[in-house]
DNA sequence: CCTTGACTTAGAGCATGCTCGAACCCCTAG
DNA sequence: CTAGGGGTTCGAGCATGCTCTAAGTCAAGG
């Protein structure tokens, strides 16, 4: 496969595969007898991988020392194992923290909801004061 | 309270919180007698929200947008109530795709686990072929 | 043969979000 | 009154992760 049609089929760029390859993230791939860079389709498993890193947030430096490990064999595992935890535990510690700042949203769009309603009500009663006090704390944050 | 104190207070240094006005995340901030910026404290509540938003994802121009909002008045709060179920969303989702890569994680972890406790046994049983094709899958990704 | 289009390289440029440096001002305490 | 430790502005610089340009090569179809 061409780096054209990898790139299709894996969603990233030319320019973009050919950068990963350049900061160590790719393998440095086969050439065919033009020297054009030639896939075998298990770099999509790869690719798939690093995305997956890349969403989650694990910067370009930490995916190199994987890659790096990877490419030295068999008796990294261990160290990559523990990148992968490592990184498992950020995941946690990032979704705990969304979580949290769910409910805040939560919260807060339900005080613009009530806060609706209230002027709603102050509306149908007492329309000559649209921009009465009740609800001047929409404007504080 | 001097920009100082409040770079204290709010965990942000004295050049963000300058850039924060410059971009227009924060209010213009009052002068005391010499020129110096010259805070309120409630502008910790505004910061504590612009950095919840920060760190769920929400690009600067967002925020820029949603403080724009709100320096306008109370009229722009269904704008923002928009904008808060938008970000939420965007929040939700990103939680899901978290989600989502800790299982890929966890297998994957799962899988370096066994491939060690394989190897341990091979190695108690058959010491003399330490690097055997039956672990070789390690260096795939 | 010649055009077309995908490929090659090195390196410049861009978007985001800070972060810092230089040069200067001003208040307070010793 | 003088040194120190704030503060001020403007603008340059940096880290990350691409993204694109320029100039050229190469293979295949009309």
């Amino acid at each position: 496969m061409k780096i054209g049609e990898l790139a299709k089929r894996s969603g990233l760029s030319a320019h973009t595969i050919r950068y990963y390859e350049r900061i160590g993230l790719l393998p440095v791939a086969d050439r065919d007898a033009g020297g054009r860079r030639d896939y075998d389709a298990d770099i999509l498993v790869w690719i798939a991988f690093l995305h997956r890193l890349k969403t989650t947030g694990m910067p370009i430096r930490d995916m190199r020392r994987y890659a790096d490990l990877r490419a030295k064999g068999d008796h990294t595992a261990p160290a990559r194992q523990q990148l992968l935890r490592a990184h498992r535990e950020n995941v946690r510690a990032h979704i705990a923290d969304l979580q949290a700042a769910l409910l805040v949203l939560d919260t807060k769009i339900d005080t613009y909801v009530a806060a609706e309603k209230r002027t709603q009500n102050h509306d149908d009663r007492d329309a000559r004061n649209p921009a009465g006090a009740r609800t001047a704390r929409l404007g504080r944050d």
